[in-house]
DNA sequence: TTATGAATCCATCAAATGATTGAATCGCAG
DNA sequence: CTGCGATTCAATCATTTGATGGATTCATAA
């Protein structure tokens, strides 16, 4: 059986899959109460009843773009797991560090979205949520802080959050720290993730040392 | 002459000043589109016409916050400098880190609204916006990183944002990382505290040094 | 006490917004 | 071609929401 998010993401030329790769776009920009379904419908050229017909409401769109999320963010995470898979810690950083801020700089909804989550309230009592929790803990182990993903100590998960807010922070802010930092996108990718380095990884690699 | 703000700040009590920070609060935790007047209205205890009467209408007491928010945390800074001025900079960075947070943690709203700025558009055409450029080129200028504030390297302000983006996301995630870490508030700021210092103090110090 | 202006509330409006209905259109199997 | 289900759109509805007008209350000075 095959769920209507699955269907959807198989054609990406889908009036469906088109709906929803434009939602994730305008949800990230304008948060849930920011965005109307009329923004959408008009970004993607259609009448709002269209997006009605294949969605179903707002918020049955707004959660699907949150699972849509999810699964993609899983994947990547997985992938750069493969990656980095048995080398030395500080590589083990570097590589992981480069590969999800360049991931998530070509997918910034995602920052976007799960940014929203952290620190707004919706007037709605949603269901859909972020596997933060799990990725967090999993990241945890990944790097090899953890043994067990299910028991994790709180100083190993507030470093991981610190790194993984902070790449938030940066591609989600892009449109506001570029300018103020004078430089062009191209130069403040580069400095994100020299950054990110030059931050992080002797959190992590003092910490082993000792 | 005084402004209507200052007016309002003047007197706690007064019905102005009770508005602007009922404003605050849920402007901060909702956003500007999730925040309904008659939110604020019913919160303060008081009509809509009333919240009309003293501040015009939602987007000027939209931007009355954030003008307030600027005052606020700009004299924090202010305050904040005098402490630290002339110690060693590891020791800068620890009382600077440690008033900041205990600072922003009681008063969440700050980090909550500069956050909803720095990621969220707003369909308005809104004029008002948040100091933090200068306030990021202050602290630079104040951890002694750079002479003249009006010229701070790229990577200097990388790091001086990293830190600050770090502190703005661990209190205004505070309802969503608490559960995660699971511990209580209490150890909660504490180790925000710990994570704050133990990741970005090397940073700092590591580059003087060499 | 009364007159005056400030402050507050009740009733209501106009626009925005989520959602639905029913008619038209499209694609395609028979 | 015909018929039928899937898809799309124009028109419309119901609610929410920002905002206003006018009556009422309140404080205070004369």
């Amino acid at each position: 059986m095959t769920t209507p998010l699955e269907k959807a993401r198989k054609d990406p030329e889908s009036m469906k899959a088109r709906i929803l790769t434009v939602a994730r776009r305008i949800f990230g920009e304008y948060g849930f109460h920011g965005t109307t379904t009329r923004m959408i419908a008009q970004q993607v050229g259609i009448d709002i009843s269209t997006l009605h017909y294949h969605w179903g409401g707002k918020k049955d769109l707004y959660e699907a773009v949150v699972v849509d999320i999810n699964k993609d963010l899983g994947q990547q995470l997985i992938e750069t797991e493969k990656a980095i898979h048995g080398l030395p810690l500080t590589e083990r950083l570097e590589i992981g560090i480069d590969r999800m801020t360049d991931y998530l700089f070509a997918n910034p909804d995602i920052s976007n979205m799960i940014l929203f989550r952290y620190f707004g309230k919706t007037r709605y009592e949603g269901n859909a949520d972020f596997s933060v929790p799990e990725f967090t803990a999993d990241i945890a182990r990944s790097m090899g802080l953890a043994r067990d993903k299910r028991n994790v100590p709180p100083e190993t998960m507030m470093k991981v959050l610190a790194v993984m807010n902070s790449i938030h922070a940066f591609i989600a802010g892009e449109n506001f720290f570029c300018p103020m930092v004078k430089v062009d996108r191209k130069r403040y990718i580069a400095l994100v993730k020299e950054t990110l380095k030059f931050v992080h990884i002797p959190a992590f690699t003092l910490n082993e040392t000792r």
